[in-house]
DNA sequence: TGACGGTAGATCGGATCGCGATATAGGTTG
DNA sequence: CAACCTATATCGCGATCCGATCTACCGTCA
């Protein structure tokens, strides 16, 4: 699943895959907004706010519905019935499987990271 | 430090600084590349096939020369005396610091958005 | 020796993406 | 009613990513 994701679906031919890259571009606020919706159904607003105090980072209105409007046609969203003015937005199963996988890679690279800085000051 | 970071000195205003999106725009290949420098020097090329085998991430020759030259620009890296047909790039102090914050942010967006995923099945 | 492929770096053009500015509009509080 | 918060949408600029393309050196294998 996922193949055209990006509309770039050169997979690195080995055997692993990589989760790394692909939402639209190289992750970014993808990662953070469907982090978010992993929380739970939200509209846009409110996914902003929640971004900001979770990540501290404050994504301007033209990357937020941009963004939204990216992965909902990359089926990893999927907008609500909107309520009053709001325009809410739920992960889908195909997003929380694509989220999972970009987490986990993420992680392992900051571990590894962060190992190397441990354990560096690296000679040579 | 790290001022101009990527020609947008934009601080958060707020208090609490925001180490993700303190790299170019998002992260991404910086983000690889700085995590790659932290186990040693490397030139270029050998920086690739590192990424690759540590990320799954294959950086384009464009990407790539390009996110090197920005990052020594904002003293993230250093050039080291070139051997051969080699130019290799060192992980300077403020790049390390800059890094290991970033890692960390990173590493914490990571651990929440997995919770919210084991946790949820997101009800509302 | 000459074709081939891996190493190594650089640059350009096109496409994508992030972001602030701007606009609209309803609600609330003073 | 002014000021501010909620809420969404769109445009244009600039930043960034990326593949293609070029140069160049090296080893090897026919």
């Amino acid at each position: 699943m996922l193949e055209e994701m990006a509309g770039r679906s050169k997979a690195p031919e080995s055997t692993a895959a990589a989760p790394l890259g692909s939402f639209g571009r190289y992750a970014g606020p993808a990662t953070l907004i469907l982090s978010s919706l992993a929380g739970g159904a939200k509209h846009g607003y409110a996914l902003t706010k929640d971004v900001e105090s979770m990540a501290g980072v404050r994504l301007a209105p033209g990357t937020l519905y941009e963004a939204l409007a990216r992965l909902e046609g990359q089926g990893l969203i999927e907008a609500l019935a909107s309520e009053d003015r709001r325009r809410p937005y739920r992960l889908t199963a195909a997003g929380a499987v694509a989220l999972r996988a970009h987490l986990d890679a993420q992680r392992q690279v900051a571990d590894e990271g962060l190992r190397r800085l441990d354990a560096g000051l690296a000679p040579t």
